[in-house]
DNA sequence: ATCTTTGCAAACTTTTTGCACCAAT
DNA sequence: ATTGGTGCAAAAAGTTTGCAAAGAT
């Protein structure tokens, strides 16, 4: 919880207001660990209005302290940038595995040498089925 | 041009129905082969309800014929499932740079053998920096 | 005192849906 | 004749914005 503080005070620097709800979200971000979504986190902390949850979360991108990941169609989820992983979220069951950043590192490698393209890995998450789905529902077609 | 008749034949014989909207929407997907939007397509062929739009598209992709990727933040965009590619997208510039889906295997295979994840590498795009975007605005910060 | 943040309501963007009419089979 | 598709308008979902009041520095 340290590390609420020390987000806290990097609002500041910045010049920005440590309010009651920009304290509450930090804290509950931290506290998350993991990714969660704007309405997540406003029912965590007693809803404060979603406006401003995304300002909040807004201000935080800005300092690159948290950063957010479209996992499927729906709402995105933010998580802080020091817990850098991947997900993999199965399209037929939903469950999202985290797996470390790690294994990205060599197609990264590839695409910047290749295209000078720099990959920045964990803004989407990586759709496919999960060990369990595989075997249960065979119904993903292979189209020509 | 035989391959937007064949997608036809597809619709019918899967008991649907070929009409006006359709066969203009099958024609301008096939003559795109790349990214379209609803509303680029709407436009190529005279502005049909974007309703309609979606929902032959969603038909589309029941049949396996088309697939959707999200490139950003907006609108889905949508390709034939045999251009299979990936697509870099720079978050900088906006420009998309499409690779051969090749260069995921190795990815693919490592998620399969340690996480038995299947993936399905183009719904989502790999987002980043491209070249030219990487030394002008090196204003990316490296967070802790 | 100043400048930021809040809450609200309302706009916004993209996509979906209900319904009556129309068209392909 | 039947069943599926169309256009419209309106809703839905997620996010953003303008504004006046409240709060942090």
């Amino acid at each position: 919880m340290a590390d609420a503080e020390r987000i806290l005070d990097r609002i500041r620097a910045a010049g920005g207001r440590v309010t009651g709800p920009r304290r509450q979200l930090v804290t509950a971000l931290v506290d998350a660990d993991d990714h969660v979504t704007a309405e997540d986190l406003a029912a965590a902390v007693g809803e404060p209005h979603l406006s401003t949850v995304y300002r909040t979360l807004d201000a935080l991108e800005e300092l690159g302290v948290v950063d957010h990941v479209h996992l499927g169609h729906g709402r995105a989820v933010y998580h802080l940038t020091d817990a850098s992983h991947q997900h993999l979220v199965c399209e037929a069951c939903g469950d999202v595995t985290e797996v470390p950043e790690g294994l990205f590192t060599s197609l990264a490698r590839k695409l910047q040498a290749d295209y000078g393209f720099r990959m920045r890995p964990n803004h989407f998450a990586v759709l496919g089925r999960c060990a369990a789905c595989q075997s249960t529902q065979s119904t993903q077609s292979t189209p020509a």
